[in-house]
DNA sequence: CTGAAAGCGCTTACAG
DNA sequence: CTGAAAGCGCTTACAG
């Protein structure tokens, strides 16, 4: 029964109405079994009676010097992180994690501009999670310099923060073995390079004008892979889409398809390979036998269309990074990864 | 140029180093104009030297008493809510918010059980947002009771919340008047009626039965037009998914096309019809001759699909619930919603 | 332009 | 089983 008007009760009023003093009232609350029966049950019905709800969690996490929540920077576009499939799949891992261990989850935007860093420092949490990020992102600096723990997912490894993802770059080289075999015209379908997002159409770009390391690295592997098979790095075509969306990556599929007339695509995402399929649908080409097309990431989607990806378990590491935010070890080593080979390719 | 050791240092410790009171340092982050230049400069600097980070953001947020955040909560499985493409888009639209107003984001996932109450009143944060639950959930009359401002998206509708959401019912009425029409074994494949989430078909369902308003609402309307369209309520199969998940709802979409011989479905999302389409697809059935499927919410598959739905903007709703949570009036009167007809019904 | 004082609401060894 | 004391790290009127 609460009464109506007080709109802030404290636990020194609580104390006071009962005659008893502030500690006996926080004793009711976190150690129960200290206090007398009688003591426990008046302290709780004064408790009610004047619409105290329990110690004010902000005080309480000044006293006890943690929050028990961890914060998870994301990139540019939080709406993104929603929509993007892997980035789901991740958060979902962080969350399972948090909920086990009844920790709180705290979103972190960033806009790529100078508030970032206030925004991220004034989060209160006692670990960080960031979100694969750019090499130069200023967050970086800041967060590993707080004196709490630090996990990134994907990438840039930076002092100070555990890594957690797979060797993207030995990835891309099994997937560019897999799709580029017995084509002509193989081409690329990429994450954006940096932070402009723009979309374009590249030639055998400088993999070190990639800001993004897991980009990079995927585009090293390829790279690698051409090397081997006798392939002209410096002739690949690579298109740059502007964000890792099915339908905003149509324009650069239909690039591929009809300017570069390639017949396989290897594609960053499972989204980006949706793209192409779709374009080679519309034109009426056969898939493999016009273009073999590839993916990553292995969604349920990609089992339904049959299509050749990488698989790898954003749900484990989310939940790694989310443990390591925690301030547990975490697991060593990169993780796992697997192509799974279906009928896309040739 | 940050000092290694030192894993702590207070504000009070700058101050001491700098000659200057622990007020002055606290000027110097918070109101730097009224700081004389020489003062900045010094204190800047003793504090790069010690490798203080700024003011504790838990000691900040108590002295201010707010601290900057809103929390949403979030039913039974946290990682729903990422896979949900309802939730995204909703979790997006807050986040959006979010991020112009440069508040954090801290969600807090529920799991029915009782350690819930103290997760939800543990969340250091200004207000709270609450995914659509069910009439009873515990956690609405103490988020209610915290003095804090409270958006409910969907429902229920109780006392000291504002709720952000459409007219389901009006919506159902409507579309089931487009996928009944013509149809003479109509059928509806619903959300779960409650926590349990157990997935089963059943026959003219007791609306009173479904502990979850958005989903009662759903079917309160389908009988308002089943009723003036002379359909008996008493024989609608209603098939009830445990979860809104395109592959998990195959088996009831299944048991519909064959148990029920149905010749139109209507789903309550656009993931349910989509789970009908693929096995009327299985079927070799025509959609709409041989069945009529619609669905809800207009995401952007059932434009690709060509799936009447009932279209709302989610993250429109997620924005106003953010801007309740911050303790803006928000808009009044219930969100808009439209009828998008399209291919899938007679 | 700078400081002394009070206090945000709570918890934790430590006595008794 | 209960209390006096100290303090978590900071900010805010208020003087001067």
């Amino acid at each position: 029964m609460s009464s109506a008007g007080s709109s802030r009760v404290t636990m020194a009023e609580v104390a006071r109405r009962c005659g008893v003093s502030p500690m006996t009232v926080s004793y009711c609350y976190n150690q129960p079994d200290r206090v007398a029966p009688d003591t426990l049950r008046r302290v709780r019905e004064v408790a009610a009676e004047l619409g105290y709800r329990g110690p004010d969690p902000t005080a309480r996490s000044l006293r006890r010097r943690h929050n028990g929540a961890i914060g998870v920077v994301l990139g540019e576009h939080l709406a993104y992180a929603f929509e993007d499939p892997q980035a789901r799949r991740f958060l979902a891992g962080v969350a399972e994690v948090c909920r086990e261990r009844g920790i709180g989850l705290n979103l972190i935007p960033t806009t790529g501009e100078d508030e970032d860093v206030d925004r991220v420092r004034s989060a209160s949490v006692d670990g960080y999670i960031v979100w694969t990020t750019v090499d130069s992102d200023p967050v970086l600096p800041v967060v590993t310099g707080l004196h709490k723990p630090v996990a990134v997912h994907g990438g840039p490894a930076v002092p100070g923060a555990r890594l957690v993802g797979i060797d993207n770059r030995a990835a891309a080289r099994e997937l560019a073995a897999r799709t580029f075999g017995g084509a002509h015209r193989p081409t690329v379908l990429s994450f954006p390079f940096g932070r402009d997002r723009r979309s374009r159409l590249e030639t055998g770009p400088d993999p070190d004008h990639v800001a993004f390391p897991v980009t990079r690295a995927r585009l090293l592997g390829v790279y690698d892979h051409c090397r081997k098979a006798g392939l002209d790095t410096c002739r690949l075509p690579v298109a740059v889409v502007a964000r890792n969306d099915r339908d905003d990556a149509a324009a650069m599929a239909d690039v591929l398809l009809d300017a570069c007339d390639t017949d396989a695509v290897l594609a960053m995402s499972d989204q980006l390979a949706f793209a192409v399929l779709d374009s080679a649908r519309r034109r009426g080409l056969h898939v493999p036998n016009d273009v073999a097309v590839s993916g990553w990431d292995d969604g349920p989607d990609a089992r339904r269309e049959g299509l050749t990806t990488i698989a790898q378990s954003l749900l484990d590491q989310g939940r790694a990074c989310a443990l390591i935010a925690l301030g547990d070890r975490g697991p060593s080593g990169p993780a796992a990864w697997t192509a799974s080979v279906r009928a896309s390719t040739r």
